[in-house]
DNA sequence: AAAAAATTTTAATTCATATTAAAATAGTCC
DNA sequence: GGACTATTTTAATATGAATTAAAATTTTTT
């Protein structure tokens, strides 16, 4: 198994081989993206991803499995570094969005969670669930140390992570917008949370 | 024809398998919904949608113009109704909301327009961008009447339709929620927005 | 109740694309 | 440079799903 020996080369393929599927499931869907829309990204054909993932849903299980990890990278330098809950919620979009239009991106939209094999998708719901509740548990922070003003985190927490979810259905890689999305989004997003 | 001698049947009819098919793509994305899996909703079979459409781009793409028509007349209403741009956007706010949840959902959300044909593409593209432009409008005008504070419009507009777009993802159709979202989206996404 | 029109179905066709197998190329290690 | 391994390709297979045509059923009209 050439996996094991060279795990450099092979997991840095597999990187760009992830990156290239979200760039095209983000565009047109899971279903809507050939393998050969992948591959021909990376200037293959489509059977050699067949070296890097089982099949198309390992995929996108794969993406979306990245696309969570991401996600929660950014949300625990928040919680460490930010003092307050409201500091905490700002310091993660920041990051998180710093994550989406850097060097990681594209990052796959989790928004075909059920086309996925059930084993898979239970996996990934329970991230995704897991990264909800992480967020509105951020939120019940700032309000119990009074840096937010109560409100209903669920809902709150919807309309935030609806927000950045929405974001690579628009941003393209276009640098402009970049800079506009790290520079604005984290104060547009916790403006109306303040105390 | 039928199609003009008995407007109504038809066009009702029509509407029940638009709304089904805003069902099935919100859940599971354009490709990745079956004509099977759209028509079963129906209690019917496949080729019967052939009779309503002349095939399954243009199903989606009537789901997209469909879906902007509602968006285009809560925010009619809004503008007419509304005395300042911030009244205006809460306004906009809560109808389209009361929209999505009412008995006008599901509304298919505008995630796979670059599936669409070129001509359809275009056109759809058109009245997305239209809906956006006249969103940022009723910022600016907030913005020049006082009641919103100076913020980047298009990124804030951005930011706030993203999290519309993204509802249906997590709402399907729970009374609770639907409830919750008339109740609470309206202000949390203009809160961050008074001046 | 018969005729005409509208709606849906069954049966067949077509095509794209996921997947597999075997062969070829490129890369690494001694 | 040769042997071994890793990576990619070419060629073949299989399958699901969109679409079409013709027939059957249901509804409307007179």
């Amino acid at each position: 198994m050439a996996r094991n020996q060279d795990e450099t080369r092979f997991s840095l393929q597999r990187d760009r081989v992830l990156k290239a599927a979200a760039h095209c499931f983000n565009r047109k869907g899971y279903s809507g993206t050939s393998l050969k829309d992948v591959a021909n990204m990376l200037g293959l054909t489509d059977p050699a991803l067949y070296y890097y993932v089982r099949n198309k849903e390992e995929l996108v299980y794969l993406c979306y499995v990245r696309a969570a990890d991401i996600g929660r990278e950014a949300m625990e330098r928040a919680v460490n570094e930010g003092q307050t809950g409201l500091e905490q919620v700002r310091l993660y979009l920041r990051y998180h969005m710093e994550s989406m239009v850097g060097d990681q991106g594209p990052i796959a939209i989790m928004s075909e969670i059920p086309s996925l094999k059930p084993a898979h998708r239970e996996e990934v719901l329970e991230l995704s669930r897991k990264h909800s509740s992480d967020f509105e548990a951020m939120l019940e922070r700032g309000i119990a140390d009074g840096s937010i003003a109560p409100c209903n985190v669920r809902m709150t927490g919807n309309a935030i992570m609806g927000s950045i979810n929405w974001i690579p259905k628009w941003y393209h890689g276009d640098a402009t917008a970049a800079a506009s999305i790290v520079a604005e989004f984290p104060d547009i997003l916790s403006r109306g949370l303040a105390a």
